[in-house]
DNA sequence: ATGTAC
């Protein structure tokens, strides 16, 4: 399938419905950023045949070809109207997200014993290819917990405080896990990872804030000028993997019985009120904890390590994933409905007032936050009103050049030698890994950021750039 | 992203 593109607005684009297309499909971007997203715009088509999607298939301005979807689209399904739910739709790591913290010291208080930090932090933060973890599980137990508690496990066995649990998307826990549909292949990679970073894009860093565009969010969010964070990028390692696969493949199985047809393999799906699509969600529930609880027990090392070496306190400003499929209720032709709104490689952004969110974050929207690249900034924006897109908005810079072109361009060596020219303290896990995250092997984060505000799509509270790097 | 294939 060709897709065609029409601009209908400065940072947005349409595709007619032609062919099975049930919906048009949008996508917020400019026109250099759509140069080279020619198969990411064939996907956003091809999703907008799935059954019982509503309203349109969308992309995010970050948007490249994934498996199935492309990373940055987000689509909505009515289960009423035979809506189907398709874990390409999550991605295979499934509740990848980011935190962020706050310090309570500045960069000029940091740097004295940032080589200290920076080496109490390398051997606390397990990383790299298949490895892991903070938390060695004492039995099955415990994975039954993280499976059905997320973060707020691990806070209750002391791994974190209760007050992190306010500023985690869904207070640190999915509801409507089900540990029975996760498969014992899974629970095992994942038994052994539970507080790991992982590899590829995953990192543990620590920023400056370098901009701050709304002084008065920025303090409810806990964030001011000059102030040192530590942001996290990880996701449910294996675990999250093994379920995308069990899935995936019993749908495959199951389509022809439900009569549906796709244009591509790669979006196996299965209606939402199905045995499949149940299995599903419950498992995809149970790996979106596993993701959170993660990150918390990442959190809580860098926590320990900071206390120690720099006698500083972390404060969350937020979790949040941008890997997941939820049920929410929007409007859609007048009427509130409640819809499997699948988010890959997009955040959501929730709009001052909104139910969801914390009581102190209430008046000023949902903290979204956007990674950078190794070498250049990240952003920290915050829901709008009326977002389009069921209040979603990118998650990166998004890759421009495949792993092995950039790993061609520059070695590992050459670049932590370069960064820490540059003032960035860098502890990689491989040569190969560091070479293959370089800043230009992705699109330029900031022209993301300006075609998402400029969509309406979330708006910029504050910059922040790299001091250290604990690179996965 | 991922015990980079079962």
């Amino acid at each position: 399938m060709t897709a065609r593109l029409t601009q209908e607005g400065p940072y947005r684009f349409r595709i007619e419905p032609t062919g099975e297309m049930r919906v048009p499909g949008v996508v917020f971007a400019s026109r250099e950023l759509l140069i080279e997203a020619d198969q990411a715009v064939d996907q956003v088509a091809n999703v907008a045949t799935l059954p019982g999607v509503v309203e349109a298939s969308y992309a995010m301005p970050d948007i490249h070809w994934g498996y199935g979807f492309a990373i940055g689209g987000v689509a909505a399904t009515d289960p009423r109207q035979g809506g189907v739910v398709s874990p390409g739709g999550v991605g295979f790591d499934i509740s990848c997200g980011v935190r962020l913290m706050a310090a309570d010291i500045d960069d000029a208080g940091l740097r004295p014993v940032l080589q200290d930090v920076m080496n109490g932090l390398d051997p606390a933060v397990p990383r790299g290819m298949g490895r892991g973890a903070v938390w060695r599980l004492s039995g099955r137990q415990d994975m039954m917990g993280i499976l059905t508690g997320g973060s707020r496990y691990a806070v209750e066995r002391g791994h974190g405080d209760e007050r992190d649990l306010l500023r985690c998307e869904d207070a640190g826990a999915v509801a409507d896990a089900d540990p029975g549909q996760v498969s014992d292949r899974a629970i095992e990679r994942g038994s052994g990872q539970v507080g790991s970073l992982g590899s590829g894009n995953h990192f543990l860093e620590l920023q400056r804030v370098a901009e701050v565009y709304d002084t008065a969010v920025a303090e409810v969010f806990g964030l001011r000028p000059d102030q040192i964070c530590v942001m996290i990028h990880s996701g449910s390692r294996g675990l999250g993997h093994q379920i995308c696969t069990d899935h995936v493949r019993a749908m495959e199985k199951s389509m022809a019985r439900y009569g549906i047809r796709v244009p591509d393999r790669q979006l196996a799906c299965a209606p939402l009120e199905s045995p499949e699509g149940r299995s599903y969600l419950g498992a995809m529930a149970a790996a979106a904890n596993y993701g959170r609880a993660n990150r918390q027990l990442l959190a809580h090392a860098a926590r320990q390590v900071f206390e120690k070496v720099a006698g500083a306190r972390l404060d969350l400003v937020y979790d949040v994933s941008h890997n997941l499929a939820k049920m929410e209720e929007h409007p859609v032709d007048g009427e509130r409905r409640l819809l499997c709104v699948h988010r890959k490689g997009a955040t959501r952004a929730l709009p001052p007032g909104h139910a969801d969110l914390p009581d102190d974050l209430r008046d000023v929207g949902q903290p979204v936050l956007i990674p950078g690249t190794m070498s250049t900034s990240s952003y920290v924006l915050a829901g709008v009103p009326d977002g389009p897109a069921f209040y979603s908005t990118c998650h990166g810079a998004g890759r421009a050049k495949s792993r092995h072109q950039a790993a061609r361009g520059v070695s590992g060596r050459e670049l932590k030698a370069r960064m820490e020219r540059g003032g960035i303290a860098v502890r990689g896990a491989s040569w190969r890994g560091l070479a293959e995250e370089a800043a230009d092997a992705y699109k330029d984060v900031s022209a993301v950021i300006e075609a998402a505000e400029g969509a309406g799509l979330g708006r910029k509270i504050a910059r922040l750039v790299p001091v250290g790097v604990v690179k996965g």
